[in-house]
RNA sequence: GGACAGGUGGGUGAGUUGGCUUAAACCACAUCCCUGCUAAGGAUGCGUAGGAGUAAUCCUACCGAGAGUUCGAAUCUCUCCCUGUCCGCCA
């Protein structure tokens, strides 16, 4: 969530900043205003309060020693009319400031580049080269070896669902563990949480309110099945206090990530790049504000060694304002070549969103005597998914037999 | 799913005839003092959020969540959520 009080004391800066993510200024100006609505109603209300406290505890003593209370007990209740009166007023503008406050998006970060969408985005790096092929490389589902049954996938559920088999489900299965071996190898310690959370979850990493039309919702009950892991292992902190020398608590998970992919209809809907259900391993990192940064690097690092290590062309790409998600501060994409669809793919996604997330989930550090905010960051180690078919396309031969990579080997 | 018992600061746990409770006490933790060596003792501080003030400090809200009764609710009423135990079902 924005700082109100960032809001009140620096307000054309953050308009401008905010300007990056489509926020129009109107929007802001009238958040400013409730929130200096609330803070003067709130004053007065406390005061009503304290009166209130004082004189009731005058009745108690009255009554004991047998004094007259009735002029005392009719102030009270006139008093206590104009609580009440009060009290839904400073209600009604707390209920409206965070209905507008939960669906304003994140600031971006100073060095986020300007732009509307991801053609904007800013290529940082280019690793390895993608390989030369003396044929022409299929897209991963013209590779008919059996290892992903479309049909079957949809004759399951629906559309966007697929079945891997043989050698193609054993291969998604040795980069999950290869995965978080590699992350754990590097400091990030392994949970495993729940793939259906409730909506104070949701509400903390910032998916809802706002969009609630992305998610699979259980019926019957306010729970949803997570997008990503990033949700419940963010949340595993929320309402917390932390001792500052446990930061940072670097972690990596394994989920199966569920998503409607709503408005996405027409798009990817051949092979297996957008699925309403997918694996991927995340990392996620919670850390002390002035921490973020390097965890960050540490972050986009760790997920690029790991296509390197896999020996998969890929590009480091810096989001442009306009395609920033909206918890995201700032966000580097990584890329993977795909030979058989010439050119390169989204498979991780690593973003700071500093003390975004923290204030909405009340993630907090212990910082002598104060209580700070944490910064909370997130990203994809890889998408699981995307990695199985990249490998695919990336180590065909021409016979559309795959070969395994080598740091595989020993986990196939 | 059924029955019963419960939800109180980081932990344990009092407080439930409504009003000196300012949420006790103990443990843990922090700082200091005394002592002096695989230790012990003492003092002080120690929940969260918001607000006022240069500051000491003060005010307001919060005892699972929400609503209600009342001048006044941790305490009484209702609804919901969660936890524990037993039963049923089950990987």
């Amino acid at each position: 969530m924005l700082d109100i009080k960032l809001l009140q004391n620096d307000f054309d800066v953050i308009c401008e900043k905010l300007r990056k993510k489509k926020v129009d200024e109107e929007t802001l100006s009238t958040l400013k205003t409730i929130s200096l609505e609330l803070k003067t109603e709130k004053k007065v209300l406390e005061e009503l309060q304290a009166e209130q406290n004082v004189k009731s505890k005058l009745f108690g003593v009255y009554a004991k020693e047998g004094k007259d209370i009735n002029e005392l007990k009719a102030e009270l209740s006139q008093n206590k009319t104009k609580v009440i009166e009060l009290n839904s007023t400073v209600k009604e503008l707390e209920d409206k400031l965070s209905q507008i406050a939960n669906t304003i998006p994140n600031i971006p970060d100073d060095s986020v580049p300007e732009g509307k969408s991801e053609d904007d985005n800013v290529e940082l790096d280019l690793i390895l080269t993608p390989p030369a092929f003396d044929f022409t490389p299929k897209e991963h589902w013209d590779l008919d070896n059996g290892w992903l049954d479309f049909e079957r996938g949809v004759k399951i559920a629906k559309s966007r669902f697929t079945a891997l088999r043989g050698d193609g489900a054993k291969l998604n299965r040795a980069l999950i563990n290869y995965m978080l071996d590699f992350n754990t190898k590097r400091g990030f310690s392994e949970v495993s949480v729940p793939f259906i959370a409730n909506r104070e979850t949701l509400t903390g990493t910032g998916q809802l309110p706002k969009f609630e039309d992305d998610l699979f919702k259980i019926e019957g009950e306010d729970l949803f099945l997570i997008p990503t892991a990033e949700v419940p292992v963010t949340n595993l902190f929320r309402d917390e206090i932390i001792s500052a020398n446990e930061l940072p608590i670097k972690m990596t998970c394994y989920s199966e990530c569920f998503r409607k992919e709503a408005g996405s209809a027409g798009r990817d809907t051949r092979g297996m790049i957008r699925q309403h259900q997918f694996s991927k391993v995340e990392l996620v990192s919670i850390t002390k504000p002035e921490q973020s940064e390097e965890v960050f690097n540490e972050m986009v690092d760790c997920a690029s060694d790991l296509l390197t290590s896999l020996g998969l062309a890929h590009r480091k790409v810096m989001l442009c304002g306009g395609d920033l998600g909206f918890s995201a501060a700032k966000t580097i994409d990584l890329e993977v070549w795909f030979p058989g669809q010439d050119r390169y793919r989204e498979i991780s996604s690593i973003s700071n969103t500093m003390d975004f997330q923290s204030r909405r989930a009340k993630i907090r550090y212990k910082d002598g005597k104060k209580n700070r905010l944490t910064h909370t960051l997130n990203g994809s180690s890889l998408a699981v998914g995307r990695t199985l078919i990249a490998i695919m396309e990336n180590y065909q031969n021409e016979d559309g037999t795959i070969r395994i990579p080598e740091v595989l080997k020993s986990y196939m």
